[in-house]
DNA sequence: CCTACCGATCGGTAGG
DNA sequence: CCTACCGATCGGTAGG
């Protein structure tokens, strides 16, 4: 019994966070009621809790998963051999396709976290501070290295992953266009804009 | 008697609405509750409702007033007799200059807008939508006289307003960067990768 | 997985 | 501008 269930319990638990991560970017983290997700299920609320602890629970999940996605690649980047223009559209490129194919996760690690509670929400910007720094590490080497036009690096780190968080509000308009066209004009534009 | 108590109800007005946007974008729309904001301003809740008719109406009033600012100096732009890349780099200044000098209701009709009550909404989304394809007229009109380098216009006008939008998690996190740097930078990185 | 229900809090109204 | 209060809804628990 002890295996089924434990992975029986896996997979309703999964689905309780796709579900959830689906409506709280419909409708943002604190106007979804753990009604609606019961809803969305097919269960009542009071049934939710046999998987998950709170609801905070649901977006604590989502938010640090993603995060560790996204560190996982960064220390791929930081020792490869590539040049470092080539390292910055490695992590454009990776960030453009989470956006795409992991976009509800990716979409509340980048404007739900603020609803983290109290302890994690420190841990949390703490990480994502870290992460953007050693982007900028690398954008300030490419400068030095005069493969990079000179620039602010924190200004161009932000300005790169602010432009590809924004996917989001084409996304949920249902913009339709494929990836692929969006990947390579808005890489073209970015690189283009670090180039010399 | 009426005018003075007009521009006292005006003034107050102004004041309720510019707390609750400072809460709104802290701690997000439906988190923030009429207690929080007369909390904030020293009254009891139901004391807001001689100044308000509702919660949603102090959104409301945020997102289209800020809509309309952006609209009229798109009209200027497109009167002016500047080239392509120059109004799509006046358009960027403008954009960067409304999120440094009026951070709050920016990010409000920029973020919290989905939360407009049911006619508003797309009422706001069709705005949003119709400046949005202006300015990629513009874009497209520079690639024929070839001003701007060949790209999609949609992604261009997207990729460069979702990166000034992100000013706001820089906002947010009280990075002390002065807003001329930001701006220069930020203006030369996009136009960069815009310009043939 | 359900029913029944809790205490808290919500937006907003009545009446002064 | 207040007190008093409304009906609705919230996250979550008890108990089965």
């Amino acid at each position: 019994m002890g295996r089924i269930a434990a992975s029986q319990n896996g997979s309703k638990k999964e689905a309780i966070t796709s579900k959830a991560a689906a409506l709280f970017i419909r409708k943002g983290f604190s106007s979804t009621s753990m009604r609606d997700i019961a809803d969305a299920i097919g269960v009542e609320a009071p049934s939710l809790y046999n998987y998950i602890r709170s609801k905070n629970d649901l977006l604590e999940e989502v938010c640090f998963q993603v995060a560790d996605r996204y560190l996982q690649h960064l220390k791929l980047v930081e020792s490869s051999r590539a040049g470092h223009l080539g390292r910055i559209e490695s992590i454009i490129r990776f960030h453009i396709t989470m956006m795409i194919q992991e976009f509800d996760s990716s979409y509340l690690a980048e404007h739900e976290w603020i609803h983290l509670p109290a302890p994690l929400l420190a841990d949390f910007k703490a990480q994502r501070k870290n992460y953007r720094q050693r982007v900028a590490a690398i954008v300030r080497k490419g400068i030095d290295r005069k493969e990079i036009r000179r620039i602010h690096p924190d200004v161009a780190v932000h300005t790169m992953l602010a432009a590809i968080q924004g996917i989001e509000g084409w996304h949920r308009s249902g913009r339709k266009l494929d990836p692929a066209t969006l990947e390579d004009n808005m890489v073209q534009f970015l690189i283009n804009g670090l180039k010399k």
